[in-house]
DNA sequence: AGGTTCTCGATTATCGATAATATAAAGCAA
DNA sequence: TTGCTTTATATTATCGATAATCGAGAACCT
């Protein structure tokens, strides 16, 4: 298949499906024993520009031309166009018809809105786990773990991915598929990771909150569930007007 | 321009952005005076689908073979390819990898949960509304006129457009675009649709309960908003297994 | 029969080229 | 100089053609 040179290309986008097969022989023919790629060339495209953003190497307000893009990565312009309309579905870019796309522009006020929607859905779905009244524990504290120690490894982008799957768990017990999906539409992990590179918070301290909402989940109490979710995510609420710089 | 045998194209995704311009001269140029259409292919060729799907004629499960619809709408693939993955992205239809797209069967399962979440959606916006001390009053009243209007005619779609534009004026008012945001991803419009037709329901019943809402929502009382917004959406939430029946 | 490989037709994924647009630069009249 | 029209350039939207993939059935083996 066409051999994009692209690093890693992992799950940052939807961990839950798996890549998909895909094997093209246009340029050079390879081996084909390891490094099967199996994911169509948008959705290594897709990872690949993704990588870029939340890391910072494009940053907001850069543009995304099509043809440019295409050309570096040795490819056409039908697979990358398709990988920026799923970055836009994301919100991670905002096309203008006939003008292209550029990286999206996340202004405090907007991550302020994220976190308020999350603290509504993940209250909810505390709510649900409670009421259903399943234990969470042993799954919540292995991510807890996770956490810690990439906090005390400065390793902000760990941190985020443990962060995104201790939450996941709990909305993937909430039963409703729907809710989850929605949830996923939040990009948590893009999103923290961004949020950990603009202000670096104290990990530790974000850890122990996880902690706490353990704590009350496994007690029970549907309604303490939601609130104590609900204001879990709102403390880790990014303060307004925060450095917007992000790493060079 | 291309001129599509696409009828309405009216806005049923995205009421709020405006349609975009566009003008083609490949096969047939036209006065372009009249029906000067300012939207992109792919924009046109996704609501000429959407209303296919919503209207029964394309039901669940029925297969987008993205060459056949192109030469349908005497097109090339790649804006069909586009307007399919939209709808993709919207979930009126599934796609697999290398296997193309087809109609997304929504259970009722999954409707149910919908309801669910759009009433904590609703919920929350509600509280906001009701917390800011905003008077939709007006503009809710002219939404209800128009519901009642549709549901005397049993004209479902109408009355399914007024009933959007009523919730959209509350989760507008709530000041929240990323809210917003997902609860348009819910697409109320096309679900609602779907859902008059599945089960015909007492429209003027409706309508009465949405006046109610608008009362509690002028009171002022946040957590009495909350509470009646989520009632009222869970109230109208479908009973399960529904005569699954389309309209032929 | 039961399972395996091969081939073919249907369809998607990708490519390379063209038409259409937007915007900025250049030209020109008042 | 201001404002309007024209031209040039960059880039998107669309097209038509190819390559790759899937699934079903034919052909084969055991």
């Amino acid at each position: 298949m066409k051999h994009l040179p692209l690093g890693d290309c992992s799950e940052m986008l939807c961990p839950t499906k798996g890549s998909m097969p895909v094997r093209r022989t246009k340029g050079l023919t390879h081996v084909a024993q390891p490094n099967i790629q199996r994911a169509s060339l948008a959705a290594q495209i897709r990872e690949h520009l993704m990588q870029q953003i939340v890391s910072g190497r494009l940053r907001p307000g850069d543009r995304l031309v099509e043809l440019r893009i295409a050309s570096e990565l040795n490819t056409s312009q039908a697979p990358v166009r398709e990988a920026v309309r799923e970055l836009e579905a994301i919100g991670l870019v905002e096309t203008r018809h006939n003008k292209g796309a550029r990286v999206r522009v996340i202004t405090d006020q907007e991550m302020g809105e994220i976190y308020d929607v999350r603290a509504q859905l993940e209250g909810y779905a505390s709510e649900c786990v409670a009421v259903a009244g399943r234990d969470l524990t042993a799954k919540l504290t292995k991510q807890i773990d996770g956490m810690r120690a990439a906090a005390m490894a400065s390793d902000g982008i760990q941190f985020a991915a443990h962060n995104t799957r201790f939450h996941r768990v709990i909305l993937e017990a909430a039963g409703n598929a729907t809710l989850l999906a929605m949830w996923e539409g939040l990009h948590v992990r893009a999103r923290t990771s961004l949020n950990v590179l603009r202000n670096s918070a104290d990990l530790l301290k974000v850890t122990a909150s996880h902690e706490i909402l353990v704590e009350t989940l496994a007690s029970g109490d549907a309604q303490a569930a939601r609130q104590a979710a609900q204001e879990h995510v709102l403390q880790n609420k990014p303060e307004r007007a925060q450095i917007s710089d992000r790493i060079p």
